[in-house]
DNA sequence: ACTTCGATCTCGTAC
DNA sequence: GTACGAGGTCGAAGT
């Protein structure tokens, strides 16, 4: 990894064109050839970047960019489309290269796959008399997260999202339409369950016979395992 | 911004948890207290990091950490949730700190918002005759890109994408199906519009009677601003 | 290889 | 501020 300091201009053309007006900022060279522009704010998103694969290529600056007072000049070209980031630079104030190796990767836990799990584990949450019948239940256009039956004895189909939206009623509709076509199962009622659901899904929802269940995650887990968060 | 070179494992707990083994990373950490956890590949996005606001700690490392091997503990605080990022520091290989100073920031050109502009001012596109009503028109299930009328004064909704896909079509579908339920709009048809329309959303827009317009962006930005970008 | 979908999404923008 | 849609989305999992 190459990190430069550097007071540079940047342009980016591509699925957009984008300026960058002259400033410092820090120039961050990845081994795989990609480059982040990041200034010294904002969030982990840099102003501007180049993704892999692509080829960084540098030399003197010349005509106008020169004339502008920019020393040398970086071209960043992706290898797979024609993006080019280009960097005019006017002043390095640092330059520095390290050896950082392979990284062994991030482990992750707590995603909508751990709250499907928690929800299937704790499905009265859907109300009392509710039985599981299977988690990923398979239907021709994709598997359905929940497949339950209520207290009657009725097919429920439960479709599950950390944050509820528009797209997530649509989806479970789709499954709704199918499952209702076998005779086995229909009447198939819907639950839209999620930690958050957005206003205009809960029209939607409900213009459909769909029914919305918000989840508490954190109560869920705490119920699923007891120990306490110790940091 | 301060950047340090480390050997170092990172934990954080948040929205979820995750975990990052022993290795050397570049961690940055900005003039907002957000702390940034970098490999040699990847993307632009950090492995780990914490956003602003948030506030950095660090002190010799104990227990298990220092057993461990750990020299120092980093602990990165959200100010605004409980989410936390743990860093134990196993070996310092560099540590710079440089000013950047504030960065003046990115202009872009060429996303949606700005071919949604481009089209409600030269509403002609569309055809002859049409006349806006209003950009971002609201209904229940939120807003229509643009509602105008057509030469005969019949209500039109027109949904915008970049590149035309089945997805804005199913939108502009249930668009049309709402607004054609207020008398005062009905009939409403709709019209399909984009810098390039993908065969299958075609085919699913001419089922739906939705009619088809591609976008040529230059040519009405060239309407809109003369000026042209050289590269 | 391609598609689909989640994300500690981030980011703009309209209300 | 909040809510909602787009993204140069990125990335993983399944087909």
């Amino acid at each position: 990894m190459r990190l430069v300091i550097a007071r540079c201009s940047v342009d980016y053309v591509g699925r957009l064109t984008a300026h960058l007006p002259l400033a410092t900022r820090l120039l961050m060279v990845k081994a795989d050839g990609s480059v982040l522009v990041h200034s010294d704010g904002g969030s982990y998103k840099p102003l501007n970047w180049m993704s892999p694969p692509c080829a960084l290529t540098t030399s003197p600056a010349e005509g106008p960019a020169a004339e502008a007072g920019a020393v040398e000049t970086w071209r960043v070209v992706s290898a797979k489309t024609d993006d080019v980031l280009v960097v005019a630079v006017h002043e390095v104030l640092s330059d520095t290269t390290v050896d950082l190796g392979v990284d062994p990767g991030l482990v992750k836990d707590g995603v909508e796959a751990h709250l499907q799990r928690l929800l299937a584990e704790q499905i009265e949450h859907l109300g009392t008399g509710h039985v599981l019948v299977r988690r990923e239940y398979p239907t021709a256009i994709g598997p359905v997260d929940i497949l339950c039956r209520d207290a009657g004895g009725l097919s429920v189909a439960v479709e599950i999202k950390r944050r509820g939206d528009i797209d997530g009623v649509e989806q479970l509709t789709r499954y709704l339409e199918l499952l209702n076509r076998d005779p086995l199962l229909a009447p198939v009622t819907g639950v839209f369950a999620a930690q958050e659901i957005k206003p205009q899904a809960r029209v939607l929802a409900a213009d459909r016979g769909i029914r919305c269940v918000v989840l508490d995650y954190d109560a869920m887990r705490g119920v699923d395992d007891p120990t306490t968060r110790l940091f």
